[in-house]
DNA sequence: AAAGATGATTCAAT
DNA sequence: ATTGAATCATCTTT
């Protein structure tokens, strides 16, 4: 793209260096053969021309200077000027007012706007690496990755710098072009009127020209930002597992909360802080764990078991306060003291750990009214139980554990009591660590 | 290198 | 807007 422009300059810059030589030739040849003659067999015209020049002598060179010579020392040449300008006059206006209007053009405006963000075009440094940090926060990581960076950075660098030289190289071009364009057009006027507007016309054409190059620079550009972004930005590609300690977390709500596995805004928030990871990341971990659990229940049997023992051990803790607690005030007031404020509700998945230690020997002794109704979660959490005490499950799980029709979200545990009040009062104190 | 695990994305459904 | 499902691309394990 650019060598054909400047083969196209260098082919123009040779014509007009020796620009009065030519200008001698093309006076040369039938004295009436003038550049007016565009009406009909242009190839023809054009060969003839190329003719001319091939078969310019110095000789007739100097023939033609003199020639010319005479012509502008004409005594009749001011009279017929004026008579030129005067006709110019009349047929040049019509073709000056179609012709003026400069639209910005919306495409260009995005691909600079684009550039701009991008840290192509803006200012050398802050630009680049502002941009490139940008859009690290965008796609997600957020404090791990800054070795990958800079490889995107040198090579966003060496897009930019690319970018730079070529527009130099266009801009030079240009101007050059132009400034050639106005000698010819300065020297042609001598022998014929061009008024300043078409000469400013001619270098609005000039310049359009040269932008509508620069676009396709521009297009480029923005495509080779965009692979470079894909390739280095594009979380899918740099993949990193989350820290053994982050998944430890997210393990532990998940099978904590198992009969209802759908954290809430806050929740994930939380768990992102936790974790160290962003909120659509817990999202998308527990959209993941989610389906795949349910996929294959059997083969996360030994995860749960583990992660139920963990909890448990915990929450036992929080139970036993709990229970003791409503034991000890049980007439009425239920629990809005001061101190530990195990919402006894949300326990649902909290009595399910309790289950997952003392085996189905807490049956009976329930604590309130509200757990009974957990069926569906106490026959997992059992069959669950199950396993872990046997040591090595043998394939008893059950697949009925998500409510035979497949679960959490067809039909979320027909408890009628315990499990629904997540809603407002549950902080979701996931004090379990 | 093949197989499995895992985080992210896409698409349709709600 | 959120979710489930399928899929992709990479990482990890075997």
């Amino acid at each position: 793209m650019m060598e054909e422009q400047a083969r196209i300059m260098q082919a123009l810059s040779g014509v007009t260096l020796a620009g009065h030589s030519v200008q001698g030739g093309m006076g040369l040849p039938p004295p009436h053969g003038h550049e007016g003659t565009d009406g009909d067999g242009r190839k023809q015209d054009i060969g003839d021309i190329l003719h001319q020049i091939m078969t310019i002598t110095d000789q007739s060179l100097d023939e033609a200077q003199a020639k010319k010579h005479g012509l502008n020392c004409h005594r009749m040449k001011p009279a017929l000027f004026s008579v030129l300008c005067e006709i110019k006059e009349k047929t040049g206006l019509s073709i000056r007012g179609a012709q003026e209007q400069d639209p910005p053009d919306p495409q260009l405006m995005r691909l600079d706007n684009m550039l701009l963000a991008e840290g192509v075009s803006g200012p050398e440094k802050g630009g680049g690496s502002a941009a490139a940090t940008a859009a690290a926060a965008a796609a997600g990581g957020g404090a791990d990755n800054s070795i990958e960076h800079s490889d995107y950075r040198a090579k966003l660098t060496q897009i930019r710098q690319i970018y730079h030289t070529e527009l130099e190289k266009y801009e030079q071009a240009c101007n050059e072009f132009t400034t050639h364009v106005m000698n010819l057009l300065r020297e042609q006027s001598r022998t014929r009127p061009i008024s300043p507007k078409e000469i400013e016309r001619m270098v609005g054409i000039i310049h359009r020209k040269f932008s509508s190059i620069q676009m396709q620079l521009k297009q480029s550009t923005c495509e080779a930002v965009m692979i470079l972004r894909s390739r280095f930005l594009d979380a899918r590609r740099k993949r990193r597992n989350f820290s053994k300690q982050a998944t430890e977390i997210l393990n532990e709500y998940f099978y904590s909360h198992l009969s209802n596995p759908y954290p809430s805004e806050e929740a994930k928030e939380e768990l992102a802080k936790k974790c160290s990871i962003t909120v659509s990341q817990v999202s998308n971990w527990f959209g993941n764990k989610r389906i795949r659990y349910k996929k294959n229940i059997g083969k996360f049997q030994e995860e749960a078991n583990l992660y139920a023992a963990k909890t448990a051990v915990t929450a036992t803790h929080a139970v036993a306060a709990a229970i003791h607690n409503s034991q000890a005030n049980s007439p009425t007031t239920p629990n809005s003291g001061s101190s530990a404020s195990f919402s006894l509700p949300n326990s649902g998945d909290m009595f399910m750990s309790m289950q997952s230690l003392n085996g189905a020997s807490y049956q009976g002794a329930q604590v309130g009214t509200n757990v009974q109704s957990q069926g569906d979660t106490i026959h997992h959490a059992i069959s669950q139980t199950v396993g872990y005490n046997d040591g090595l499950r043998h394939p008893m799980y059950s697949p009925h554990s998500l409510n035979g029709n497949g679960g959490w979200h067809g039909a979320p545990t027909p408890s009628s009591v315990t499990s629904p009040n997540e809603g407002p009062g549950s902080v979701h104190s996931d004090t379990s660590n």
